[in-house]
DNA sequence: TGTACATCAGTGAACGCGCGTTCACTGATGTAC
DNA sequence: TGTACATCAGTGAACGCGCGTTCACTGATGTAC
């Protein structure tokens, strides 16, 4: 069965797609190529054609996936800068549908405590996205004595991903609700211009 | 070999202590029961004699490694209280030597993702965990308008574990510092008396 | 004090199972003539 | 236009392996007499 030239390339998206959805709903570990294939219509020799190994599948995944996520998140923002940009990423990125949408969001919060035992090449990865984020967001910052753009922007990174997991992990959904509640108040905080406690004496700018 | 009384108990409390161990290495999944009872100097059999299943150890494992991770986190910080308080709890947490002692502290960032798939009974241990935190810390912490302190001592908690995790998994060394300084200011940040942004034009209370 | 016995923590082989990966094979298609 | 052939995406059985769990067994110890 010689198909047409962008047949295979459909497959391997195809493939790509369903393992995006399997290593975010299970992990990596948890997740079997077998049943990943069969869900993308497929039997599991064929995966070799596509991939040289699991490990380059996850690669292959989390290079799209944080992309994919990337482009979600900002989407909408475009018109908007400063604390109102940064507080309506934040409040996609901690949305209720977010949460429940396990399979379809941003894969860090499933993928994230894997990663520390992966190959450099992979954490790589996630040093770049990290990098390409914390750039985009500290432009809308504030700088602050003590607290300079680039280092909330990093905080509000570590905020929204672990508010994330934390929000899946709770067994109570009002407790989930109001994690999530709470720290897109916080990246609000701060994201906020420059504010400074009241009694420092400090007078405003 | 019948054991004197507290030898049993003492074989239990080895168990543990190398199931955790492995726990927070490796995470769940990829943990096996042979490999840690042979780091607890015991074969595999054995096991059953000590707990019901692998999901029943992971449910002592967490109980007792949440209460030792509490009574880590808060030590050295009885005398302290507000602001202080709160800032000295999160320099320890997202101190390098934490992020560095994988096996040896909070259970959390190994776990936390696994969890969400584990029953009930099991988030719900993080859940009182959650809950005992935030109503030790909200009263070290500012009511803000707009950020209740118990708002605050959640997102801390997202933001301590988020920190720890991303410090984990990055590649970069020097990124790794970059995020837990940056998390730490951000806690600080969080737990500053009453503050307010100085273009709103409210004045100091 | 000495001996027979019951207990039960711990052993290690065996169970069925699913994993990642390999490989000989299939057969629909594009190409060469 | 018709036919023989090469290609190669996809198949599915087989590989060795490690998993969680079971179970018949061992043997050091405390107890009963």
């Amino acid at each position: 069965m010689r198909y047409p030239p962008e047949h295979k390339a459909e497959t391997r998206r195809r493939i790509l797609r369903e393992a995006a959805r399997s290593f975010k709903s299970g992990g990596f570990h948890s997740s079997s190529i077998k049943q990943l294939m069969a869900r993308a219509g497929l039997t599991v020799g064929g995966f070799y054609n596509h991939f040289s190994s699991k490990e380059d599948l996850l690669h292959s995944v989390l290079d799209e996936a944080l992309d994919t996520s990337y482009a979600q998140l900002t989407e909408g923002s475009e018109d908007l800068s400063g604390a109102a940009r940064v507080a309506h990423i934040g409040r996609r990125y901690l949305s209720r549908s977010h949460r429940d949408a396990v399979a379809e969001g941003c894969p860090l919060p499933s993928l994230l405590a894997e990663l520390r035992d992966q190959p450099r090449r992979l954490r790589c990865l996630f040093d770049r996205y990290l990098e390409r984020f914390t750039t985009e967001l500290r432009t809308h910052l504030p700088e602050r004595p003590g607290l300079p753009a680039q280092d909330t922007a990093l905080a509000m990174a570590a905020l929204s991903i672990g508010g994330l997991i934390l929000s899946r992990a709770v067994a109570e959904p009002g407790l989930s609700d109001a994690l999530l509640s709470a720290c897109k108040k916080a990246v609000s905080k701060l994201a906020e211009p420059q504010a400074k406690p009241s009694r420092e004496g400090d007078l405003p700018s």
